[in-house]
DNA sequence: GAAAAGATTTACCGATCTGTAAACCTTGGA
DNA sequence: TCCAAGGTTTACAGATCGGTAAATCTTTTC
């Protein structure tokens, strides 16, 4: 029991949760795509509830820390980082294996509020909405969560519509909407 | 074989879908809630699939029918329509059994671009982005077809953020934003 | 009222689901 | 070299999955 060979089983979970859904991946699907064996599996993790809720956690570390530091990359502005998420967001678009949001996704399989798994998605989100908030107030936003809790309304519209649409407008129109609020917002 | 029969099979497995997902609904489970026997609802319903499209279909036509006419019913210009819908989305949100759209959550259980669960969710989305378009052109709007984008942008946005708040506060949130949107298409 | 036709039920199939017990390596220390 | 500890495998349990064959019940038709 390697210490990174825990790692390495989350990490390939997360690629097939992420592929083929939650309920639709069972326990044995991911024996075969990881390679180790059932009981194997089944020391690293209790559950299967365990093993979804430590890929979520991995999603949640790796999807922040590169998209936060891909908008740092094209803006070095609180309002120009702003607006610089949507074309973070059109940039993941456009990638091949483009499946939507694993959250919202996750939140949609298991629904109840008080689900562990709902839980984390929703504390996802929240993280992500305090970034925002955040990045509204330095830009000098006259009111920074209002700002933030629309940009997060655009960036959710955004990325359900491209899964739809198979294309990465979506995000175009969701940057030049959240335009208008920041200039509104900073007049 | 009565004609109304299927009807009602299909009106309670909408129900349950929705509440507990797609994979998650076993048919056994739809045998139970329905109270016919599987060998009856296979009768009516050849595989699970069209089942699940059956209860997409009935979806679709009373979510339009409900939205279009509650729409009617609070606005009578079409730019007002446009504005409320958003307050159709928040009398929504605000229902107990509120989890989110159907066809999200479809979409999101059934990702491949080519399977027909995956195609009839896109589909009605698509039908939504042509009553907006059309209701855009019609209160005069400069460039119906992005306004209505945008508008559907809020409102998937709003639907799925309400689902993680618990809230109807994204409802007011999109309105607010599509109403900007809105004043600046008709200056 | 009998028989054909159609709808419904019971009982089951093989596959797959999450999860586990017991045997089988593999490795580190004395 | 032997043994203990612990990770890994095979093999399986019990439940549930989507789906079906054959028997039974209900209705229609003559």
């Amino acid at each position: 029991m390697r210490p990174n060979k825990r790692d390495e089983l989350v990490r390939k979970s997360l690629q097939v949760f992420y592929r083929d859904g939650f309920h639709a991946t069972g326990m044995d699907k991911l024996v075969v795509e990881t390679g180790v064996s059932k009981t194997s599996m089944y020391k690293h993790f209790r559950t299967k509830e365990e093993l979804i809720l430590a890929a979520l956690r991995l999603r949640d570390e790796t999807f922040r820390e590169d998209f936060l530091s891909r908008i740092q990359e094209l803006a070095d502005t609180p309002a120009g980082q702003l607006l610089a998420s949507f074309d973070v967001l059109r940039e993941w678009f456009q990638q091949e294996e483009y499946r939507g949001c694993l959250f919202i996704k996750a939140g949609a399989e298991y629904q109840e509020g008080d689900h562990p798994i709902h839980k984390q998605s929703a504390e996802h989100k929240q993280i992500m909405l305090d970034y925002l908030t955040d990045l509204a107030r330095r830009a000098g936003a006259r009111d920074p969560e209002h700002l933030a809790c629309r940009i997060q309304l655009l960036q959710e519209g955004a990325i359900v519509t491209a899964v739809f649409l198979k294309s990465c407008e979506p995000a175009q129109e969701a940057r030049a909407v959240a335009q208008v609020l920041l200039d509104s917002a900073l007049a």
